[in-house]
DNA sequence: CAGAAACTGTACTGTTTTAGTCCTGTTTGT
DNA sequence: ACAAACAGGACTAAAACAGTACAGTTTCTG
């Protein structure tokens, strides 16, 4: 079925519902807004934060908000931020995780085409994509709009 | 980790196997020279004749041999043979399987693009692609050596 | 026709992964 | 000092998976 992880999934919701605002969030009021309880999206911004996609600040006030222009932020990133290295298998090139005939094996390395060809294609989905009003507007818009917003965060 | 079924992981190299010969195999022959559990063999193989990528003869010097040419099998085919539909979460336009706030859940048919941009990659990826000799031969010249060895399976 | 070689379908079980929760500690603004 | 937030990690119940087994059906061969 080559399922995302639930984590993951909720992990976009919660993206969308940051994408709306044009300030920091804290992990309470992003849980409410989206519906998501409260623990996982905790798990989930600390991780988005850990791996640069967010920045976080403690504290009374502090919250989370994206680290950079999000309409830079790819489907790769984020899925890969939340589940680590795309690898369809156990046996690809770069992890060392190979069965122990590494040598003789069969298939080492077999899957890597399909690798590469799915990790493009998530190269090249945006996450500003999976808003739903992104199906109505303009692109270019939607990116100007985002942009605005994540810049009066900063400002913020 | 986006990964694949460790079946259908096998399934390429059991097929793979399969593409070397120019006959029908049966399932204690394949497992012997790919190095695969019997009973895993079996189950693989049963699941691929069901879904149309194989064919089986019963009996005495029966066995599986590819239903149509091999050329023309491509990754997307395997992978729901084994898996079902790829569907990275289960909120998808098509499965019905939502929660229960189809009307106004805010990610409903988020995904879509990436299961699109998924599906689209791997109709791309051939099978026989998969093969270690794909790499250091000529596309066509492969093609063709595959499409001849078929050709002599279904005379057989 | 008997028997062996193959495939077919399904059911079972131990293991592994995942999902979700909770707790304890650290930072920062008032 | 205190409360609001984030940080990190540990724990448990539930779900999915992998692997196996078995009883049934078809077909060839002698
Ligand atoms: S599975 Fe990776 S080398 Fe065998
Ligand atoms: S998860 Fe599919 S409609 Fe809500």
């Amino acid at each position: 079925m080559l399922k995302v992880n639930k984590l993951t999934d909720y992990a976009v919701v919660v993206l969308c519902d940051l994408l709306r605002g044009d300030r920091l969030r804290s992990a309470a009021d992003l849980a409410t807004s989206s519906g998501v309880p409260l623990p996982t999206v905790s798990k989930i911004l600390k991780q988005l934060a850990r791996t640069g996609i967010l920045q976080s600040a403690r504290g009374v006030n502090g919250g989370y908000g994206f680290a950079r222009p999000p309409a830079g932020i790819s489907m790769a990133e984020v899925i890969e931020a939340l589940e680590g290295p795309i690898a369809v298998t156990g046996c690809v090139e770069e992890s060392g995780e190979c069965c122990e005939f590494v040598h003789q094996c069969p298939m080492s390395g077999h899957w890597n085409a399909v690798n590469v060809a799915i990790r493009k294609s998530l190269d090249e989905v945006r996450l500003i994509d999976m808003l739903p009003e992104a199906r109505f507007m303009d692109p270019e818009d939607l990116t100007r709009v985002i942009a605005e917003r994540h810049a009066a965060a900063m400002q913020a």
